[in-house]
Parts: C-alpha cells; structure tokens; sequence
DNA sequence: CTACATTTTGACCATTCAGTCAAGTTTTTT
DNA sequence: AAAAAACTTGACTGAATGGTCAAAATGTAG
C-alpha cells in the first residue's frame, strides 16, 4: 500500500500515506488534468492548504503516487527466474501480473494514463531503469529458446504481449465490464481469465 | 479520415472536418480535460469563437470525433468472416489491427483514453452496438471450435487479447520506443511486431 | 505547565479556460 | 449589384482551480 511513512514525524507519516491513498484513486480516474487538488483534499478528509502542507505541489502528489506504483510493477517481473522451467517461470509471472490487475487496477490505470499521455514524468525512467531490466529479462527469453525450450518467438514483443493482455483487464475493465455483464460479476471471473490467456500465450510458444 | 461533410454548406463541410482533425490530435495528446478548445482552434486555423460556431461545445466536438474513429475500430472486425479459414481469418484481422495501429495511433489512443476514464461518452455504445457484435464473432469462433478447427479458448478472452496486444502498439508507443530505441525507428518494425505476436497467437489456437 | 514546533484552515489571489456577444467581413442568392 | 445569409473575430464574463498567507489550533519536549 502507500505506506511510504518515510518522514520525520508520526503526524507526517499518517498523513503522507493518507493523501497518497486519496490520491492515486483520484488521478487514476481522471488523470492528471481531470484531477483537482480540492477532489483529493475532500478524499483525504483534510483542506486543501493542509494537503498542500505536505505536498506543496499538486505535481508532487502525482509523481510520488506514480513512483510507488511502479515498483508495484516491476517486482514480479524482477522475480522472472533464469534458472527456472521457461514455461513454468513465464505461467507465474502471467498469473501474478493478472492478479496484480485484479488487486490492483488503480495503479495499472494510473501507469497506463501516464504512458498514454507520453509519459512526462517518467520517460527518464523508462529509458533507463526499465529498459535496462527489460533487456536483461529478454536476454534471458532468448537463451531458453536457444537451449531449445522455448519456440522461437522475438522476447521483447513477448514481453509487450504479457503486459498489454494482463493490464488489459485492468485498464479495459469498463469495455470488458460492458461485454461480459453476467460473467465478471461472478467469482471466478479473473481465474477464467488467467486460464483462457495462459492457454493462449503458453501454447504459443512452447518448444514444437 | 474526417470527411464528416454531412452539412449544408460548403464552407462547413471544409471546416468541420478541419476542426475534427485537429481535434483527434489534440484530444488523442491531452485527453479531454487536458485539452483546451483555443489549442484546438490554432491547430485548425482558426478563432476560438469561430471554432464553436461549428461545434457550440467543447464536448461535441469530443463526442463527434470519438464517434467517428469507433467506426474504424469496428469495421475489420465486422470482416471476419464465418465462411473462411479460421486461422487464416484471424491472421488476417490481427494484420489489419496491428496496420490500424501503426497509421492510426491517434484513434487508438482516443479511445483508449475514454475507456480508461470510465466511458463517459459511450458506455451505451459499449453495451448495445459493441456487446452485440462481439456476442456475435464469438459465437463464430465458438462453431470453428466446435467444428475442431481451433484449439479449445474462451472466445471472449481470445477477442481481448487480440484487441490488448494490437492497440498496445498505439497506445504504449511511448513505452515501446523507450525500450527499443533502435529498432522502432527501422522501416520493417511494425512488420517484425505482427509477424512476432501472429507467430504466438496463431500457434496458440491452432487445433491440437 | 510552559515554551516551542508542528499542523490546520479561512480568506484570498492570479490564472486559465469554456463559452458569449455584438459588430464586422465574406459568400451566396436573387 | 444589392440584399440576405453565412461566417469570423476581438473583447468580454464567470466559474474553476492551483497555490499563498497569516493567524489559529494542536501536539510535544523539557
């Protein structure tokens, strides 16, 4: 959670983690514009002179939120094991990243908002942290079809598919909502769904 | 593209569509909140009170543009045909999603935004015209399945995946370049990208 | 309990922005 | 070529909103 107590005193760190709360609920609904400094502050609980006590800019609020979520992100993927079973290490990740979107679809909206728009606050580090991490995981993709335990397939698209299926049904829930009525109610639903993709993805490149 | 010349005279048929095209690119940019109408009137050449003479309110010209990009979202998914080969039919409808994304981004992005804000302007559109049609192709791909001619996937989730991995070359552009810095800016890369997720999609759903 | 630091807020300011209006200019019709 | 219709715009207005400030309230340390 937005934990992040990382200040000086017990007031600071409650508050912190209050307004951040608030806030990625407010930003991931409307986006930074659609936003109101006065929305998150009613959200809070707290008047807006106040929250801007401890963010004295409403860009501040956003990129702290965002810097949280993102290792939120990264986490599963980081755990992506080169000594792993290729199919079973890439059936985790998937699993985890669609729980992740079940548990979690602010912070995937949130982060989906922020590319969409062109990333301002974090192309520096999506050209860095992230490619880096993304390089190193796809050379590891590429061994394991080296070795013959993978289909062939281009690990960087691999990697965009597994992010584009999975935030999908986080970022998409409206349109997905709007389809299937019935079904996404019910409680299975995203056990379904991480079954009908696993099927899909992992058929689609297991060794032939 | 905006022709939209669905007006009297002849001046507006030329400045609607004018305004509509510097609209896609405002709105697909900033999002609806995060566009104003005086970008949009410079962009098309013309004055703020000129501009909502054609369209009396920021959100008409929204809605007008969003309507009209729907329309070529829909249209090759309207193509897939019963009749034909499977496989080859859904070849050919991820080709035509991944070329909408490579010379349409915009659109992409457009709706992607909407969506992600919760659908606003189309939550009806998504629930009647969208639900029904989509009902309708999965019923197709649930016979071909039936008839053993795909592998055993939920069509639903199969019709999502094809739609997240196709858009996520729109709308996570800024991502994927980030990424692969080099190799976005060769000619071949949309190509190499379709060939990469055909290869995994398609291997995916072959009968087994 | 007192002095000091921290937290809280009502009132306010400046800017941005959707939308209006009345007066001008251009195009079309006759 | 005159009249009518359609189009265009500079100058506004009012509401929303990010951010300031000084003074009040609360918490804390000695």
């Amino acid at each position: 959670m937005a934990s992040s107590s990382n200040k000086r005193t017990r007031i600071q760190g409650i508050n912190r983690g209050i307004i951040l709360e608030a806030a990625l609920e407010v930003f991931s609904n409307y986006g930074f514009r659609g936003s109101t400094i006065d929305q998150i502050a009613d959200k809070a609980g707290m008047s807006k002179p106040n929250l801007l006590y401890y963010f004295p800019r409403k860009e501040d609020i956003y990129v702290t939120v965002l810097e949280n979520t993102l290792e939120d992100w990264l986490t599963p993927f980081r755990h992506i094991d080169p000594a792993g079973d290729p199919v079973e290490e890439l059936r985790k990740y998937i699993a985890l990243k669609m729980e992740l979107s079940a548990m979690k679809p602010e912070s995937s909206r949130l982060f989906a908002n922020e590319i969409l728009h062109g990333a301002p606050a974090i192309q520096d580090f999506l050209k860095t942290n992230l490619k880096r991490l993304v390089d190193e995981k796809a050379r590891v993709i590429r061994q394991w079809i080296d070795e013959g335990r993978l289909a062939p397939v281009d690990p960087h698209h691999l990697i965009f598919m597994i992010w584009a299926t999975t935030q999908h049904y986080a970022d998409f829930d409206v349109q997905i909502r709007a389809i299937l009525p019935e079904q996404t109610v019910r409680p299975g639903f995203f056990d379904n769904a991480t079954e009908a993709i696993l099927s899909i993805l992992l058929n689609g490149i297991k060794p032939r």
